[in-house]
DNA sequence: TGGCATTAGTTTAACGATAAACCATAATGG
DNA sequence: CCATTATGGTTTATCGTTAAACTAATGCCA
């Protein structure tokens, strides 16, 4: 295959993860409850997955938002209690983040809202097909990590 | 499978997938000469594949923005001589946009500036994988944009 | 044909993210 | 040790995007 022919083919690859990734965000933060947003959800779901406490630059780091992006979200869901910022007591300079009891009750009512919602217009896709491409885009994402220097 | 490990299939998808964009976006727009933002190029590159002349509506929809988003991103690349911009002498309300000889080559420096920093993050992947898992990606993008009323 | 709903594009306010400067604390190495 | 450097987190200015209101032109249909 000529080389244009093979950019052309990553180009297009992702393009349209950049437009599946603007639809099911956009479609994700209407269906989300109590104007909940897409960083906030994401932390919280974080939290239901993971677990534990962790630092706000581990979690900037994480989901690849800058430092500044993480202090005003975690401030917001903080403010709502839906989560709990310690100082750390081994490290005089970092804080500590966990998930509390509210924070996983919204999380339920947002998985709740958002369900439905994906079902409905994931229906002509198959899970089996998301579950095939996965390893690929997981892949994808750690090489591009480590290349991230 | 049951049906929480089905909806965390999906989950993960979406969210490798959004990080995945994430660090593309931001690599691609760092490799982008002159302050070249990732719209202006997305613009560019649509005229540069499809050719011709468009509605700003048109290419509104084809990426997936506003209408506000593609107006402002229409007059910097106007106001770069990037792009040509006229009113659609069959409607009067249209508008119709299209590429110049100075946005040609500023895509083709644009492209010279990204394609060896795309070679080097991307150097462990192999093209044939893209290609594999783009028929995939074209069709849930397809079912996605058709599920938005 | 006249009136009403649509459509194309612009403008405005609000908002979230980035980048960079900044403060405080911790780690390192002469 | 003390000075330098690195790290965790916040703050500020800037910017692009969205949503919604707005203007202008078109299409429809009764």
């Amino acid at each position: 295959m000529s080389d244009s022919k093979n950019q052309a083919v990553v180009f297009n690859f992702f393009t349209e993860l950049g437009i599946i990734d603007q639809l099911v965000q956009s479609a994700l933060e209407r269906a989300l409850p109590d104007g909940l947003r897409m960083a906030h959800f994401g932390v919280l779901t974080h939290f239901i997955s993971q677990g534990g406490q962790q630092s706000p630059t581990h979690l900037a780091n994480a989901f690849q938002v800058t430092k500044g992006a993480m202090t005003n979200t975690l401030n917001r869901l903080s403010t709502r209690d839906l989560v709990n910022i310690i100082s750390d007591p081994e490290d005089g300079r970092a804080k500590l983040v966990s998930i509390t009891k509210e924070g996983k009750a919204m999380h339920a009512r947002a998985v709740g809202s958002i369900t439905p919602m994906m079902y409905e217009m994931l229906a002509p896709v198959e899970v089996e097909e998301f579950a095939t491409a996965l390893p690929f885009l997981t892949r994808l994402r750690e090489v591009l990590d480590a290349a991230r220097d």
